[in-house]
DNA sequence: TTATTATGTGAATAATAATTCACATAAGGG
DNA sequence: CCCTTATGTGAATTATTATTCACATAATAA
């Protein structure tokens, strides 16, 4: 029997990856211990040499996620100074990663990861989606300061509202088994939106 | 050892009402027939007597989450000739729901459900949500034919964006642990988005 | 080259839960 | 009142998975 030793760095990427991957493809629920190590190459047991637990494991995967979603605000801003061209942006890099890689609704608004981890639930709600819709209030904070967005407006209930036409849409998109047209809603959604939170 | 024996219609309405409300405590992972038995007063096993698997159970609790947002709807249309205090107490009901009895986006948005069971996720996405969003979309539509609406939107988009004034906010108030004021959030969303609808 | 250590293997363990089954008993019709 | 049957019981069965462990081996440094 002969096989390949690789460092744990290189295996906790390879199997947080696969983890990702398999989320995508089955769901949390699809996810064991076994399914990663078979996609990784290597048995069960040796996940064990690079995670502590599976807990750990999805601990990974969350962080991946909140890679995803901060780079798209990263890539969103230094598209385009005008607020309004941001959130733009932003809205279909982020429904098109949700639409991409079915993964992100799958995890973040699963049970599974939360029950019996009230830690986890709390960071996942600060870390990842409060510090997203932060970031999304700092766009349209800005965009009132230079006078492209109504000042009488909360910005944290816009990016709120901001999230409102992403997350039915995907989850619509998700539950139709693609039937849905993600995409078309979140354009049209997005002017209306837009209309209604421009400076005048 | 005495016990009552009841009929299979009032057990049957006991255990789908028990696994709502266990749901709603603990999720769809914290959901088992041993739970359900204890909540009913019987034996877990005697739970196979009212129905066949843990599968149809589910299905029970999917009735009655549909027969409740249904309900809703009917509710506001009397209250109501208005499209858009329809809406607006619709939206107020709906919230209170899910803000009242977690249950709802713990049910419909949990993988578990679905994964191995697409039959399940069909129905739920034409027999609930889709048929949800048709209601909505025709309290739009009759608020167009009134000039209370303005009749160059498309009332299904209107009716997603309405859901999306909602969701977001169930599923921050739930990962918050009841911090993020949903109900504030709503009550603030819709004046934003009331606007933007409204004839003119 | 050799010794050390990190990584990999296969088998065993343990916990959780759904489901079945043989047997018991309450309820209701005849 | 009896007897049939639906309902209830407790124990056993089965399946699934995470996790551990003793042992093997590749990589690396000395």
């Amino acid at each position: 029997m002969s096989f390949e030793k690789l460092n744990t760095e290189i295996r906790q990427e390879q199997i947080a990856g696969a983890a990702l991957s398999i989320i995508s493809d089955a769901g949390l629920k699809g996810l064991n211990i076994a399914g990663i190590a078979r996609r990784v190459g290597i048995v069960p047991s040796a996940v064990y040499r690079h995670f502590k637990n599976k807990d750990e494991v999805l601990d990974a995967v969350l962080d991946l996620i909140q890679e995803n979603l901060f780079e798209n605000v990263k890539k969103a801003c230094e598209k385009t100074p005008d607020a309004s061209e941001r959130l733009r942006h932003l809205l279909m890099l982020h429904i098109n990663l949700v639409v991409g890689n079915r993964s992100i609704p799958r995890i973040i608004f699963s049970e599974d990861l939360y029950s019996g981890h009230p830690e986890r639930q709390k960071k996942v709600y600060s870390d990842i989606i409060t510090a997203y819709l932060k970031k999304v209030a700092e766009i349209v904070r800005l965009g009132q300061r230079d006078r492209q967005i109504r000042s009488d407006l909360d910005p944290d209930t816009v990016s709120v509202m901001f999230l409102g036409i992403i997350q039915p849409a995907g989850i619509l998109w998700h539950m139709s088994e693609g039937q849905f047209d993600a995409i078309r809603h979140v354009e049209t959604a997005w002017k209306i939106f837009k209309e209604s939170i421009q400076f005048r």
